[in-house]
DNA sequence: GTCTATATAATGATAGAC
DNA sequence: GTCTATCATTATATAGAC
């Protein structure tokens, strides 16, 4: 059981105890979720339990202190992204080494569900935005009718599908799901790429029936069943 | 706080107190999770704590027994939505009513993770793939590189959105989740048919990048970072 | 700063009265 | 069949020694 060394790759006996805790917590809250107890989490940390309390009060504010770690990190990875950009959207999170801790605990804040996970897909959402535009105005991705939602129901369908592929992998690393991501890349990279290019449905009568239905004046919904 | 009647719409008084405490149960997992505590269950199917280890042994059997009848219901939705076959994908669950109840148990089960969610995932793909066999062959559905695959993917994205969307909820009952998705409809619709019938792509060079890729003999995967 | 020992609350499971 | 009372476990949080 080997002592958390952080997403920077020092040596954790140059961390202070309150970071070395930080960095077990965020490890441990994302191999096991984040109802990781505090004897887990100190013994990764190489310290007692009550060190924790001591030094962060309570397990929420451990919590919170984690979120916005996991934050700091993910911009960096992002940033890194941008300089290099990749055609494929989350691309970035999905490789191995630093970013395998960021993108397991983002699936675990969305997981847990509450706030935490709310504010970190507003931001997977507020990233991809320019880039969409940006897209479009390309030419390489098709307009939206509603572009807004278009983006948001993309960030759902790509982060719940992640999240899925996670939730079946049993009790996995974060090192571990994301090897096998990897290794199960084409079955996933290959249908994704299939139905953003060609599509799935071979007519047009479904798409162009609802937006007739929505352009019907009265009748905010269509009628509910019961 | 009422007594749960079940999805047989029989009076609570009609059944014994164990098919009580059993939908009692399948409530209280939908609307508070798994983590639901016998005495809520209890208190829901108006027994005391103890009398549910009387007739289940442990939650684990309680959870089986629940999974099982879920299960039967889900089967009798899919039954009910053969008669009159819906275009789309799993829109028969999430109709409001009794197949609220299911949806949401099924979607508690694959978040809850596990062998119960891996066989709730395994029943949708099968139910889903003679409907998406015959599309392709009716012509209404292009066909895939890999049917398989792609019917996976599909399963995982479209349950994986409706998982998200279910945790972004600030802790709905089952019946107040499917109203959401009922009244947040459009956002939701429009861009799934955009995206089903036009793709996202303007271009092909990625999806015929990877399927060339994926024709190299040597190398069974990209290569690895770091 | 760090640890040990303990308080407090909640859970699932058990035992036995009625 | 049903309930009340209790046990054992585990969790976070606290108090105080060093």
């Amino acid at each position: 059981m080997r002592i958390a060394t952080g997403a920077g790759g020092r040596e954790a006996s140059d961390l202070t105890a309150r970071a070395r805790i930080r960095d077990a917590a965020i490890s441990c809250f994302g191999d096991d979720g984040f109802d990781s107890s505090f004897r887990t989490i100190a013994m990764r940390a190489g310290v007692s339990p009550g060190l924790i309390t001591h030094h962060f009060g309570s397990k929420a504010a451990l919590r919170a202190e984690c979120d916005s770690e996991v934050l700091r990190q993910y911009r960096a990875v992002k940033f890194d992204a941008i300089a290099r950009p990749s055609a494929h959207l989350l691309e970035g999170l999905t490789a191995p080494g630093a970013s395998a801790t960021v993108l397991v605990y983002i699936l675990r804040a969305i997981h847990a569900g509450g706030a935490s996970g709310r504010d970190f897909l507003e931001h997977l959402t507020d990233d991809a935005r320019p880039i969409m535009a940006a897209s479009v105005a390309s030419g390489l991705v098709r307009p939206s009718r509603d572009e807004e939602a278009r983006l948001r129901y993309l960030v759902y369908q790509t982060m719940g599908a992640l999240l899925v592929q996670f939730l079946m992998t049993p009790s996995p690393t974060a090192e571990e799901f994301v090897a096998s991501l990897h290794a199960g890349q084409r079955d996933t990279i290959l249908p994704m790429l299939e139905l953003l290019t060609e599509g799935l449905l071979a007519r047009r009568e479904m798409l162009d029936d609802y937006v007739e239905f929505l352009r019907e004046p009265e009748r905010p919904a269509r009628p509910a069943p019961e």
